[in-house]
DNA sequence: TTGCGTGCAAAGGTTTTGCATGGCA
DNA sequence: TGCCATGCAAAACCTTTGCACGCAA
């Protein structure tokens, strides 16, 4: 498929053998570090990084840019949903407790569509986020 | 009003000033740092850091982050759209041109009520930026 | 065997922090 | 005068790059 990535290697299948165990959630690059080095199977910082970028290119996974100063969260994309892709996966950062709230909604979904048609704006749900008050913290 | 800021300095002063007669552009630390240094002017990074955190609390300026390795940009909020904020202006921000778009729209207005009932989510729409892709652009 | 993948070390760039000095009120 | 703001230097942070070695095909 790509043509970058011809090697099938030891890392990158742990890799995505590790992804597809936390399906829905959101890991960083530590994240995943840190997992490898506690179960003894230390991968590289760097081999992850270059493997992210693979991954997101292919499509496998994505790759959510919350704050400038937070690291960059990738999350599993399950096959099923390769249908519709894009991601249908949106976010509400709380500015109080900095809580991160991934949402998967109908309703949400149709803001990208409304947008599209009545504003001529292609939403990108990568890098939008919404911000304001979570329920804890109000 | 913030509790943080309390005096108005010479150097808040010129960097309001020099947004002020920017309006609708988004400019980096580093466009700023070199502007007053092209003026003479000098104004210390650490303070355009320290002040534009406080004029973003204030909802003064608006913060963009655009890619996770780019400089974060800043934008200036005309007084005119203080006053509907809160609820009734969105933002949409075009990842190729940098363009910001308002509008204002019923639709997305109701992004907010939906997230409150459904997701005890209270939306900040003064801090949420839509990113995406314009109709010029794509 | 070929050449991509790996991983260490080091560099790159943005942003934050410590601390003494300077300036607003 | 009392604090806050400033700014230099240095640190912290995430991410990328160089390069030699190792491994998949």
């Amino acid at each position: 498929m790509a043509a970058k990535g011809k090697y099938n290697t030891k890392q990158r299948s742990e890799l995505i053998s590790y992804l597809e165990s936390v399906p829905g959630q959101h890991v960083t690059i530590s994240d995943m570090c840190d997992y490898f080095e506690g179960i003894g199977s230390g991968i590289g910082r760097t081999t992850i990084y270059r493997q992210m970028e693979r991954l997101v290119d292919e499509g496998i996974v994505n790759k959510y840019i919350i704050d400038a100063n937070s690291p960059a969260c990738f999350e599993y994309i399950k096959k099923e949903e390769h249908a519709d892709s894009e991601s249908d996966c949106f976010h509400c950062k709380c500015e109080k407790c900095g809580k991160l709230i991934h949402l998967h909604c109908d309703e949400l979904r149709m803001i990208k569509s409304h947008l599209e048609k009545r504003h001529s704006f292609t939403l990108d749900p990568l890098r939008t986020v919404f911000y304001g008050v979570c329920e804890d913290c109000r």
